[in-house]
DNA sequence: TCTGGGGTCCTAGGACCC
DNA sequence: TCTGGGGTCCTAGGACCC
């Protein structure tokens, strides 16, 4: 049986949030950023696309395009709570919600589509819904599988609904540029347009074993791209996989070599990340940090641990090891921490005691840390 | 004051084991 | 003249996504 897939996408997502607390934005270009300082557009609206502002933009950069520009510091918690709202939304029309990303979902409506007359009428009361109940639109693509309805959603935005029937695929994929199918990024689209490969079309019509030979284990999945074909399923909330890693990075406020602010920066990064890894009941035995230098270079380094770890102290005590392992020969300009290989609970018997204390102690920190900010109880030697 | 932050998946070479 | 081979884990880096 053909499977009838809904995505939405909710059009400039964080902006728009913002816009609908601040009615002042309404009609002006204005965009969410990072921080006020050193940061890149997260979201423009519609009224500053004609300037050419992009997510992705230094505000730089974008101030520069458009003197007039809005720029709001993004507020993440707010985003994700109205993120919240809105999938909630999309479950009244079926169980089968997969969440994407924090502006995205997919929505297998196969089986409820009994309950409604057509997936037209399903999308739009979908779009009315959240229209009335958080003054926001969206994008919403219909299609029989993820690829073509994320398709959808893309071709036609802001506010847009398309349709994307089985017998319209072949006709909708013919010629349209194989970097708008999700997944093909700037440097599969440049390789395959080397090959004289510029339409979804002429993929699908492509050798499937020259796909093979020139780019292994994603030739074939290349071949069904080009065709319109994608089998794989809505993943709804509660049969998700578990996280596989935790990070958390953050850009600095100038170039530093200082070693006390370093220290200080990792500490704070382990903390963060230990946080979250004992909110969601998780151990690891990874330890990466990342750092990037005052001229963009990049790169990050890892160490894997005989046991797993879940507090900030411990995290933090690796990661500085790894960090002070290193020559670094110029002024930094990013830290990050991240943990992977990660256990959902504690496996050596022996120690579960002595660990049980000290989890208390940590659940207890974690308590007072969301309550009343993130550094009040801390390990010494954050300040 | 050009260039955020959080993820997933894949590759490739080396170590190590049988 | 000789240099097996398969499997797993480790590290580092890159592509891609929002």
């Amino acid at each position: 049986m053909d499977r009838l897939i809904l995505h939405i996408d909710m059009d400039a997502f964080f902006i728009s949030v913002e816009q609908s607390d601040n009615p002042e934005l309404q009609g002006k270009p204005a965009a969410v950023c990072g921080s006020l300082i050193r940061s890149v557009v997260t979201s423009a609206n519609y009224e500053a696309r004609p300037f050419g502002i992009r997510a992705g933009m230094s505000t730089q950069e974008a101030k520069r395009r458009c003197p007039q520009l809005i720029l709001v510091e993004g507020n993440h918690s707010k985003y994700t709570e109205t993120a919240a709202r809105i999938f909630s939304i999309l479950r009244e029309f079926t169980p089968l919600v997969e969440v994407a990303s924090v502006d995205e979902a997919y929505l297998d409506i196969t089986q409820s589509l009994l309950l409604f007359q057509s997936p037209l009428l399903v999308a739009q009361s979908i779009k009315n819904r959240i229209r009335q109940k958080e003054q926001l639109t969206c994008s919403i693509g219909v299609a029989p599988n993820k690829l073509l309805a994320k398709l959808g959603s893309g071709l036609k935005k802001p506010d847009g609904l398309m349709v994307i029937l089985k017998r319209d695929v072949e006709e909708v994929l013919k010629d349209l540029p194989v970097s708008k199918l999700n997944g093909i990024g700037p440097k599969l689209g440049e390789a395959l347009n080397s090959m004289g490969i510029f339409t979804c079309g002429q993929l699908g019509r492509f050798p499937v074993s020259v796909l093979d030979k020139r780019f292994g284990v994603i030739g074939e999945r290349l071949h069904e791209m080009g065709l319109g074909l994608d089998d794989n399923p809505v993943v709804p909330f509660d049969e998700e996989e578990d996280a596989k890693s935790f990070s958390h990075s953050v850009t600095l406020e100038e170039d530093t070599s200082d070693l006390n602010i370093l220290r200080r920066v990792l500490l704070q990064l382990s903390e963060k990340v230990s946080r979250r890894m004992r909110r969601e009941g998780f151990y690891g035995r990874r330890i990466a940090i990342t750092v990037r230098y005052s001229d963009f270079f990049t790169f990050s380094k890892q160490k894997t641990l005989f046991k797993w770890v879940n507090s900030g102290n411990e995290i933090f005590q690796h990661a500085f090891q790894i960090f002070e392992s290193i020559p670094h020969p110029k002024p930094i300009r990013l830290l990050g921490v991240g943990v992977s290989q990660m256990k959902k609970e504690w496996c050596q018997l022996d120690l579960f005691e002595k660990r049980e204390k000290k989890d208390n102690l940590l659940k207890a920190m974690d308590r007072v840390n969301e309550r009343f900010g993130d550094w009040t109880l801390t390990w010494g030697g954050l300040y």
